[in-house]
RNA sequence: GCUCGGGUGGCGGAAUUGGUAGACGCGUUGGACUUAAAAUCCAAUGGGCAGUAAUGCCCGUGCGGGUUCAAGUCCCGCCCCGAGUACCA
C-alpha cells in the first residue's frame, strides 16, 4: 500500500496534466458555479485557517460533478494592495515581484490540499489583461448618470439631450446636492469647461472635493469600512477629517436598490442585517425651518415629525455651511473656536469625548413652522455634517440626546407626552400619547407620523423622505499598487482616455513613496502624461505643450477589482470585452459564494452595486450575482502559555502556578505535545533569554503549559501550517479533519490532537477495500439486506448533508458506515464502490486511488450518483406518524417497507405508548395506507 | 446603548425542527497483542442512588416561571458569551 502524500501527488499529478477540472463555456449538463472569494496574496502564506472555505467549495463543487453538473470552480488572486506596496517602499523591490513571489507560494499550498479548481482561468487584478476592464468600467460608470424616474443608470448622453431641450429643472437624478436649476438657454450659454462641471455633479463616478476620512500614516484616504473605532483598520493608525478632491462611486444612487434586493438574498441573517445596518434605510420628513433676518431656511430630517411640538432649539453641525453666515457679531468668537476645535479633532478624540455634550449658540433663531415661535439654533459635534442635511431639530422631551444637551445648556425642556416623566430622562417609547401638540394631541407616533407629513406637504413646509446613513464611496487612493485611473486634465476637468487605448498601464517610478510635495507616487512617474493628439502617453516634461495633458495620479481602492471579477471567470481570455455576452448569459451568476463575513460592509455591498450598474446597462443578466453565499467561520488557534514566576527566569508548570505570583508567555505550540508537556530543551533553544531558564516542574517530572483559543497569527505563535499536515497524514485526512471539526459558519479553535480521529477513520476505510494479506480485493457476491440498509442509509444522509453544507455530520455518518461494515467484514462491490463515490468530495485522492484499483477509468467524476436513488428507496427508512384518536402524539422511524404487523408492533414496544397509556392494552391499532398509525384507546 | 447570533459532558460538537438528550470524534479508564513502547483492536465513559449481577430508579441542555401526554427545541422574565455598529436625528 502506498503511503496518502504519495497518493496525493500521483493524483494531483493526474488532475493538472488532464485538465481534470476544466470547465466548458458549452454544454449539455445544468451549470454550477461555485465561488470562493479570491485572497490577497500576502506573504505569510497560508495557514490551516485558510483553507477552511476552499476545502468546504471544493466539496461541493466535487459533488455537484459526480450529480452531472457542468461546474465553474475557478480560483484567482486580489492582487493589488497595499503590503506589497509598503514592502516595496523599504526595499525597492517591485511589488509585482513580490506579488509573483507569494502568489506562487499560494498556489503551491493550494494545489498540496487538492483543490479542483480550473486554474486555467485564473484572473489576477494586477495583472494588466485584467486591469484594462477594471479601467473600462470605470469609465462606463463615468459615462452614466441615474434617472430616478426610470430607476436605473442611463448614458450621459441622454442627459445631455434633456439638458438641451429642456434644462434641467424637469430632470429627477441622484446628483450633488449643490446642483443648480438651470434652463436649456442657460446650458447652451455654458462654456465647455462649465458643461463638463456641471455633468460632473450627475455622473455615477465624480470628482468633488469632500470630507474624507484621511491617514497621514499610510498617507492616503479610507473608505468609510477601512476605518474602525476611529483609526485605520490596517496599523490602527489614526484618521483625520480632510478636505480632498477624490474620485467618488455614486453608492447612494443605489442604496434603495441594495437595501431592497437583501431580500432576495439567501445570506446569513446575520451578514443581511450588517449591510442593512449599513445602508441604514429610515423613513421620516424633511422638514423646512425659516431663519429669523435671513433669507435662507434651515432644513431638517427627521424620524419623528410627530414631535414638531416638542422642538425647543436647533442644532447644526460644526461644519454646516450656514454657521458662518448666520452666527451674530456678538457669538462670533466662541463659534468660530467651537468650530475651529471640532475640525481639529481626530475622528477618535471626537469618539472618545462623545459622553459629555459640548456647543455653542450662534445667536441666530428659526421661526416655528406651526407655531411661529422663536427658536434658538446652536452647533454642537452630536450632530454629524455627513448625515442628513447635517442639522437638527431637537426635541429634548422625545430624544434622549437633545435631551442631554439641552440639560447642559439650559435650555428648557416642553413635555409633549401623556403620563411620561421626562426629569431623568427623554421618553423615546412611540407609544406614548402625544400632548401639548395642537392638531395631534391624543395620538400616537403610529398615526401622528402620517398625519404631520400630510399636514406639512399640504402647507408646504416639508415632505416625506427616506434617509439612507450609506454615503458615496471614496474611489481615489495615494497609492501606487493599483490600478491607474485612465483620466487626464484638461483645464481642471477630467477627459477619458479613449476606450481603444485601454489599459492605461501603471508607469514605473523610482520612488513607491509620495513625492516630496506630498502628492501620490505616480508623480513620481516620469512617462505619465497624455497627449490628446497624438493619442500616447508621453514624457510629463512635455505638458507645456498645448495637446499634452497630465493624467490622474491617484490610482483605485482595494474593491476595484474585486467588484466583478466573479464576472470575469465566467470568460477570462476575452481581449474585446470584459467578457462575452454569449458567456454570461450561459453561466448568468454564481450559485454558491464562499467567503468571510468581515466582507459584509466592504467587498460584498460595493460588489452588489457594480452588478447593479452592469445590469442595468445591458451587461450582465441578473441584478444579483450571488443569491445563496455560505460564510465560513474562522480557525482560532489554541495558544499556550508558560508561565514565569515574575522578577526571574524561572517557570513553574501549570499545575503549581497558583502557589507563585506569575505572568503567562506566549509558548510556539509546536513544542508543546497533545498532553500539554512542554519540550523544555526546544523551549531553551528558542530564544537566548531563555537558554538560562529554571523549570519547576510537577510530580510526574512534566512541564505544563495552559491553553487558551486566540485568533491564528504568527505572533501569537499558535499558526499551524497546513503542509506539515498533508505531508504526514495527507490531504484527505486535513480535508476531512478541517471539515469535521464542526459546522463551517461558525469559528472554532484549531486542535491537532483531534487528527487522529479522522486520520484513523481513513486508514480504516481504505482497509475496507483490503484482504488480511493486504491484497485490493472486491467480490461480486450479492449484498445482503444489513448492507444495503447501510450503504443506502448513509447516501441519503451525506447527499443532503452535503446539500446543507453540514459536512461534520456527514463525515460522521461515513465513520458509522465504515465501522458497520469493518464489523461485517463486507467485501462486496456493490456496496464498497458506490461508497468510494461517496467519499471523493471529501477524500478525493484516496477515492481516485480506489477507483482505478477497482478497475474504473481514473477520475471519479463520472461517477453515477443519480442510479442509486432507486435503490435508496426500496431500502431507506421512513417516519410513521402516531396518533391517539386521530390527535398526532409521535413519530416512529423505522424502513420504508415495514410491513403492517412490523410497525403494529413498533408502536406497542414503543416506551412511550406505555407510559401514555398507563399500562393499558389499547383497543385496537389502526394502519392506514397513507401511512399514519392511529391507536384507539 | 442598539441589532443579530449563541449558551448542551472534561473538550469539539449531534439531536430528522415538539417525540428515547449527549450521535460521531478527541480525551480518560480498563483490557487484548507486545520483552517494552508506539501502532492497532475490544469494552466502559453526563451525575447520583440501589443491587453480587442482568438491571432498576432519580436528577440533568445558563437561571426562574409557563404551555403540553411530551420542551434542548415553543411562550414570558432574567443572567452570561460572541459578532456588528456606534451621538445616524
Amino acid at each position: 500500500m502506498k503511503d496518502f502524500p504519495a497518493i496525493d501527488r500521483k493524483w494531483q499529478k493526474y488532475w493538472a496534466e488532464n485538465k481534470t477540472f476544466k470547465a466548458d463555456n458549452h454544454s449539455d449538463k445544468p451549470k454550477m458555479y461555485v465561488l470562493d472569494m479570491f485572497p490577497y496574496p500576502s506573504g505569510a502564506g497560508l495557514h490551516v485557517g485558510h483553507p477552511l472555505g476552499y476545502i468546504a467549495s471544493d466539496i461541493y463543487a466535487r459533488y455537484k460533478r459526480h450529480l452531472g453538473y457542468n461546474v465553474l470552480h475557478p480560483m484567482g488572486y486580489d492582487s493589488f494592495g497595499l503590503p506589497a506596496e509598503q514592502y516595496a517602499v523599504q526595499t525597492g523591490q517591485h511589488p509585482a515581484i513580490t506579488t509573483e513571489q507569494n502568489i506562487r507560494r499560494y498556489r503551491e499550498q493550494m494545489d498540496r490540499i487538492g483543490l479542483s479548481f480550473d486554474w486555467d482561468r485564473e484572473i489576477r487584478t494586477s495583472d494588466l489583461k485584467y486591469y484594462k476592464w477594471t479601467q473600462w468600467i470605470f469609465l462606463q460608470l463615468f459615462k452614466h448618470w441615474y434617472n430616478k424616474k426610470t430607476d436605473r443608470a442611463e448614458p450621459i448622453e441622454k442627459l445631455i439631450e434633456i439638458f438641451e431641450r429642456e434644462g434641467n429643472a424637469g430632470v429627477e437624478a441622484h446628483a450633488n446636492e449643490d446642483t443648480p436649476v438651470f434652463t436649456a438657454e442657460q446650458w447652451r450659454r455654458m462654456s465647455e469647461k462649465e458643461k463638463n462641471e456641471m455633468l460632473l455633479k450627475y455622473r455615477l463616478t465624480y470628482l468633488a472635493e469632500t470630507e474624507v476620512n484621511w491617514c497621514p500614516a499610510l498617507g492616503t484616504v479610507l473608505a468609510n469600512d477601512e476605518v474602525v473605532n476611529g483609526v485605520s483598520e490596517r496599523g490602527g493608525h489614526p484618521v483625520y477629517k480632510k478636505k480632498m478632491r477624490q474620485w467618488i462611486m455614486r453608492i447612494t444612487a443605489y442604496a434603495e436598490r441594495l437595501h431592497r434586493d437583501l431580500d432576495k438574498l439567501q445570506w446569513s441573517d446575520s451578514l443581511k442585517e450588517m449591510q442593512r445596518n449599513w445602508i441604514g434605510r429610515s423613513e421620516g420628513a424633511m422638514i423646512t425651518f425659516p431663519l429669523k433676518n435671513f433669507d435662507d431656511n434651515i432644513e431638517v430630517f427627521t424620524t419623528r415629525p410627530d414631535t414638531l411640538f416638542g422642538v425647543t432649539f436647533m442644532v447644526l453641525a460644526p461644519e454646516h455651511p450656514l454657521v458662518e453666515k448666520i452666527t451674530a457679531p456678538g457669538r462670533r468668537e466662541q463659534v468660530e473656536k467651537y468650530v475651529e476645535a471640532a475640525k481639529r479633532k481626530s475622528e477618535l478624540e471626537r469618539m472618545a469625548e462623545s459622553k459629555e455634550k459640548t456647543g455653542e449658540f450662534t445667536g441666530a433663531y428659526v421661526l416655528h413652522p406651526f407655531t411661529g415661535k422663536e427658536i434658538p439654533v446652536w452647533i454642537s459635534d452630536y450632530v454629524l455634517a455627513g448625515y442628513g442635511t447635517g442639522a437638527i431639530m431637537a426635541v429634548p422631551a422625545g430624544d434622549q440626546r437633545d435631551w442631554e444637551f439641552a440639560r447642559a445648556m439650559n435650555i428648557p425642556i416642553i413635555n409633549i407626552f401623556e403620563e411620561q416623566d421626562i426629569e431623568k430622562g427623554a421618553n423615546e417609547n412611540k407609544d406614548a400619547v402625544l400632548i401639548n401638540s395642537d392638531f395631534l394631541n391624543g395620538l400616537q407616533a403610529k398615526e401622528a407620523i402620517p398625519r404631520m407629513i400630510a399636514e406639512l406637504e399640504k402647507r408646504k413646509l416639508g415632505k416625506r423622505k427616506i434617509q439612507y446613513k450609506l454615503r458615496d464611496a471614496v474611489f481615489s487612493r495615494q497609492r501606487y499598487w493599483g490600478e491607474p485611473f485612465p483620466m487626464y486634465y484638461k483645464d481642471g476637468v477630467p477627459y477619458p482616455i479613449p476606450e481603444k487605448h485601454l489599459p492605461l498601464e501603471l508607469p514605473e517610478v523610482e520612488d513607491y513613496k509620495p513625492t516630496p510635495d506630498g502628492r501620490p507616487p505616480l508623480g513620481n512617474a516620469r512617462i505619465w502624461a497624455w497627449d490628446e493628439a497624438n493619442e500616447k502617453v508621453v514624457d510629463k516634461a512635455l505638458i507645456d505643450h498645448k495637446t499634452v495633458f497630465p493624467l490622474e495620479l491617484n490610482t483605485m481602492p482595494g474593491w476595484a477589482g474585486s467588484s466583478w471579477y466573479f464576472n470575469r471567470y465566467m470568460d477570462p481570455w476575452n481581449d474585446r470585452e470584459p467578457f462575452s455576452q454569449e458567456a454570461v448569459n450561459y453561466w448568468r451568476k454564481v450559485d454558491l459564494y464562499f467567503g468571510g463575513s468581515e466582507h459584509a460592509t466592504g467587498h460584498l455591498i460595493y460588489s452588489r452595486f457594480w452588478q447593479k450598474f452592469l445590469y442595468d446597462i445591458g451587461l450582465v443578466p441578473e441584478p444579483e450575482y450571488s443569491v445563496k453565499l455560505i460564510n465560513q467561520g474562522m480557525i482560532l488557534g489554541t495558544s499556550a502559555f508558560a508561565h514565569r514566576v515574575e522578577g526571574t527566569n524561572t517557570f513553574v508548570s501549570a499545575g503549581l502556578k497558583d502557589q507563585y505570583k506569575t505572568h503567562p508567555v506566549h509558548v510556539d505550540v509546536n513544542m508543546v505535545d497533545e498532553h500539554n508537556a512542554l519540550d523544555i530543551e526546544a523551549f531553551r533553544n528558542w530564544r537566548d533569554d531563555l537558554k538560562n531558564a529554571e523549570f519547576i516542574t510537577e510530580d510526574d517530572g512534566k512541564f505544563y503549559v495552559t491553553r487558551e483559543v486566540e485568533k491564528m497569527s504568527k505572533s501569537k505563535f499558535n499558526v499551524v501550517n497546513p503542509d506539515d499536515i498533508v505531508e504526514q497524514y495527507g490531504a484527505d485526512t486535513l480535508r476531512l479533519y478541517e471539515m469535521f471539526l464542526g459546522p463551517i459558519q461558525i469559528a472554532k479553535p484549531w486542535n491537532t490532537a483531534g487528527l487522529k480521529g479522522v486520520y484513523n477513520f481513513v486508514k480504516k476505510f481504505r482497509k475496507l477495500y483490503y484482504d488480511d494479506q493486504g491484497r485490493f480485493r472486491l467480490t461480486d457476491r450479492e449484498p445482503d439486506a444489513d448492507e444495503l440498509r447501510i450503504l443506502h442509509g448513509t447516501i441519503r444522509k451525506v447527499r443532503t448533508d452535503i446539500e446543507n453544507f453540514d459536512y461534520n455530520t456527514a463525515i460522521s455518518a461515513m465513520m458509522i458506515a465504515v465501522n458497520e461494515l469493518t464489523a461485517r467484514k463486507t467485501d462486496k462491490r456493490a456496496i464498497l464502490e458506490p461508497l468510494i463515490v461517496l467519499i471523493a468530495p471529501f477524500a478525493p485522492h484516496l477515492a481516485e486511488e480506489l477507483w482505478e484499483l477497482a478497475g474504473h477509468q481514473p477520475s471519479v467524476c463520472r461517477a453515477p450518483y443519480p442510479e442509486w436513488d432507486e435503490k435508496y428507496l426500496q431500502s431507506a427508512t421512513k417516519e410513521y406518524p402516531v396518533s391517539f384518536n386521530g390527535k398526532m402524539r409521535f413519530k416512529i422511524t423505522l424502513p420504508a417497507d415495514a410491513s403492517k404487523d412490523e410497525i403494529e408492533q413498533a408502536v406497542l414496544a414503543h416506551e412511550r405508548t406505555a407510559k401514555y397509556l398507563g399500562g393499558k392494552q389499547p383497543r385496537k391499532i389502526i394502519v392506514v395506507p397513507g401511512r399514519i398509525v392511529n391507536i384507539v384507546v
